[in-house]
DNA sequence: ACTACCCGCGAAACCGCTTTCACGGGATAA
DNA sequence: TTATCCCGTGAAAGCGGTTTCGCGGGTAGT
């Protein structure tokens, strides 16, 4: 059927009597080629089943089709589903546009690492950064001029086209929800203190409490990781210090279902003595009992608009930083 | 600091003295090239901070260092923590041995969609799939001699060499735990019966009643397809039709969490009145209340498992498939 | 001492596509 | 009519490595 070497742009030129640059043009879209013979090409290429080889394409123009989508972290962070689901918002945009994903889910630490290294072989047009603990990697890698979009608000450097969820927004909407349902005393249990994302949680907990006019103990803020453990512990230790917390804000679902765990097993029911919201809206802020109270984000556009961001550089389109809004869905915890 | 246009063989080559035929022998770690020689090549190679183009590389040598993992289903798929994982692993693999991982997540079902393209372009050097709904593409690829493997038991074709979790096995031991707890009448809700792992896993349940002497009514049989809402649907019937069930294997976590949701809200507590068991060990099994009784299957592990059986492949090595144990976990549901 | 090998190494072809450059001829302008 | 442009097209030079082939010299065999 298939014929077992694939044929080159010499057997099509061949077969349809024009030159190999003509085949090129044709297959690349110039419209300077006469319709007549540009059908003939599309002939050949229908008969022969020809394949264009991207690789032999790359290495001539430049351009590889490729964007690699980095972790910077060890495997366990992929095993989120939250990541899983934005590189399929990232792979779907990309590949509506003609480009590849290629995965790499690495520490990425030094310059000169492996993923640094594959990074600067040009065999990616761009690079669209998850977790990012430190900017020194993607700033140098701006200056060679490789396209680069980050999730999460970077560090240091503005310049940086990049995506977030509305952060400090879905924090401050979720605080004010607890104090609305008459809630005295809301804790907040934060996600790693590391990430950008989980200081503008912070910040828009304590902007709701701001603006109601008093501002939350010290010893309410409770300094998680993301980990359901760690949901788990300062729940613990909230109903030791104040027995009469009657608000929780996890910055994520998982803490949040820990603190439930936590709360219910001490004989606080949730949400009657305490109110619990999340932060995700994860599968199992849907699956759990009680369900979960909590702030969507849409990872899958977060995704979407990261793979956009992309292909709008590539195209030397204008572009700026993309913060998605935030929903709060209330079901039964708050 | 570095270099704007980066280096090639022939500047390599002038700055060692030699030749560049000589500076690939070096870089590819040809023996026949004498020991100073190759030294001062790597001492070029180090001051100019040269990194080999990968893409010139492929095209010279046919091979791309490129491995797709092909997710033959909608994005959906993906945002199960599931195949996150299991990518998680192969990449982990690959990346150890100079691989890289090109996720592609599509539906594949003709020879001539956007995935089959991509794949017989020259690009990859071997795919994986998983999921797969068919294995027309998959023999087709075969007979074209792509390094293929496979996540989950073929459907006709046995040559193509697989990894899969012993679904038979771990579904004959949450069944056979359930007839030890004295459960009388067990029911499984089982997944999308058009893979063979939900066959499997049926088959596994069959035999464990097959050998305690009475076989189970086909309506103890429910037809999932691994979401939550459809172990919730199945329960709700079971319920109905048969109130004195007192166990039900589900096919994965998911549907055990709906069947337990709706068991709970209807009076039935888990697990006195009834026990359940999953399939995974998913996150939501250990966070869940009651925690979840299930099989786990080692995800990450099954991941690496492809990994390692692709690069067996290319580097022309023996392998067979590779059939991964599970374990039952026993936690608070039965 | 002479032929037969072997080994390290460089010249050059090659991988398959892209892109520049220049040519021939028809159209337009003077 | 002649000079000037413009346009479609093909020849050919890359892109940056890999690999074959054969050369020169040293070793071994007789």
């Amino acid at each position: 059927m298939a014929p077992l070497v694939r044929p080159t742009y010499a057997v099509i030129a061949k077969t349809a009597g024009v030159s190999e640059a003509t085949v090129s043009r044709v297959l690349n879209g110039d419209e300077s080629v006469h319709p007549d013979r540009a059908q003939r090409v599309r002939d050949a290429v229908e008969e022969l089943g020809y394949k264009k080889n991207r690789v032999a394409s790359a290495l001539a123009s430049g351009r590889t089709g490729l964007i690699a989508v980095v972790i910077d972290d060890d495997f366990s962070v992929f095993s989120d589903p939250f990541w899983g689901s934005v590189t399929s918002g990232v792979s779907r945009v990309l590949q509506e546009n003609g480009l590849h994903t290629v995965l790499m889910v690495a520490p990425v630490g030094a310059l000169d690492g492996g993923v640094a290294h594959y990074l600067k072989s040009g065999e990616v047009d761009g690079a669209i950064f998850f977790v990012l603990h430190s900017d020194i990697l993607v700033n140098h890698l701006k200056k060679q001029g490789l396209p680069l979009v980050i999730t999460g608000t970077p560090h240091s450097n503005a310049d940086i086209p990049f995506v977030d969820t509305d952060n400090f927004g879905g924090a401050y909407s979720a605080t004010k929800h607890l104090m609305n349902q008459g809630c005295k005393k809301v804790a907040i249990i934060t996600g790693d203190i590391g990430t950008t994302a989980a200081k503008q949680r912070l910040d828009g907990y304590l902007q709701a409490h701001r603006e109601s006019g008093h501002l939350p103990t010290k010893s309410l803020i409770c300094e998680g990781d993301y980990s359901f453990e760690s949901g788990k512990n300062h729940a613990q230790r909230l109903i030791e210090t104040h027995p009469d917390v009657d608000g929780v804000f996890a910055s994520n679902d998982l803490m949040a279902m820990g603190a439930i765990t936590v709360f219910e097993n001490a004989g606080k029911s949730v949400p009657s003595q305490v109110r619990v919201v999340g932060f995700d809206d994860a599968l199992i802020a849907q699956t759990s009992r009680p369900s979960l109270t909590t702030v969507r984000q849409d990872v899958v556009a977060l995704g979407e608009a990261a793979g956009s961001l992309m292909i709008a550089q590539l195209n030397g389109q204008d572009f700026e930083p993309i913060i998605l809004p935030t929903e709060l869905v209330i079901r039964e915890s708050a």
